[in-house]
DNA sequence: CAGAATACCTGCGGGC
DNA sequence: TGCCCGCAGGTATTCT
């Protein structure tokens, strides 16, 4: 579910009710997700204080006194805050309870997510070490991309998906990046001019950061750590509207697959 | 080695 | 109404 826009919504929502609190208890309802969350995790979370809350990618950084929390939402993931409670909704797996009794609650029914714990610096963890480039950051430009163009043989769509090239786009907004190029996600990576990179870089940064604005895109799962839906899904201009007419030209919007990935685009306005 | 397929898991919508 | 199939905002791991 969570691509880079939901999970800065996230991080921006829950920032203002968490930092500079102490943790008081951490309750925990299930401990197999995609990795199991470590045994020691409550113990190390206990009385620590959360300082600060970064983003790598798809990945939340809880910044705390005693070790660095990382939280991946997978596919279905959801972090609200909550007043503190007792019971827990389904799939309700991790509660942590700040000193102002309200508890950060972690909600995956498919448990596809991580909440993992190091000490270590947490950019040289093993799942964040080798992640790409950050694409609202000045190192993703036409130049970083055409290089990698060059050195790929994949379609142009399953290498802007590729973490370990820029970290942080998924099916959505890969799908509305291109759309918004005007590019085909089908085509050679490495037939994809200089010029044409340079435009899909900005179609990637504009595209996340509307979406950003909008508070993410809301297709099941996702919420806001208000709970509330995203807003972006009115803005869809491609995903999900196969047959649709295109915005532009009103010609129907085609579906295809590409890496295992619903792939939806405008046969006129994407070559 | 790169690129493609597989695996993890639950829920839901469509077809019969 | 109910069952079965395929699909869903991801990505590490295994395969070819």
């Amino acid at each position: 579910m969570p691509e880079l826009p939901e999970v800065e919504t996230t991080r921006q929502g829950i920032i203002p009710k968490v930092i500079n609190q102490t943790i008081t208890s951490v309750v925990i309802n299930q401990y197999d997700l995609r990795w199991p969350i470590p045994k020691t995790l409550k113990t190390a979370l206990t009385g620590a204080t959360i300082k600060q809350i970064t983003r790598r990618g798809k990945y939340l950084l809880f910044e705390t006194s005693s070790g660095t929390l990382l939280i991946h939402l997978g596919m279905s993931g959801r972090l609200l805050i909550q007043p503190k409670k007792h019971t827990f909704a389904k799939h309700e797996h991790v509660n942590i309870i700040i000193a102002n009794d309200c508890a950060l609650c972690y909600i995956d029914p498919r448990r596809f997510g991580a909440i993992l714990w190091t000490k270590e610096n947490p950019h040289e963890h093993k799942l964040l070490k080798h992640l790409g480039v950050e694409p609202l950051e000045r190192e993703f430009n036409g130049t970083y991309l055409f290089n990698q163009t060059q050195k790929h043989k994949t379609t142009i769509k399953q290498l802007i998906m590729d973490s370990h090239i820029v970290t942080g786009v998924g099916n959505i907004y890969a799908n509305e990046a291109l759309f918004l190029a005007g590019i085909n996600g089908r085509v050679p990576a490495n037939s994809i001019n200089k010029k044409r990179c340079d435009l899909l870089v900005k179609s990637i940064k504009k595209v996340l950061t509307k979406a950003i604005k909008m508070s993410g895109t809301t297709i099941r799962d996702f919420a806001t750590s208000s709970g509330k839906p995203g807003g972006f899904q009115n803005a869809l201009q491609v995903y999900g509207r196969t047959n649709n007419p295109c915005k532009k030209c009103h010609t129907p919007i085609q579906e295809l697959r590409l890496g295992q990935r619903s792939t939806f685009f405008c046969p006129k306005c994407q070559m």
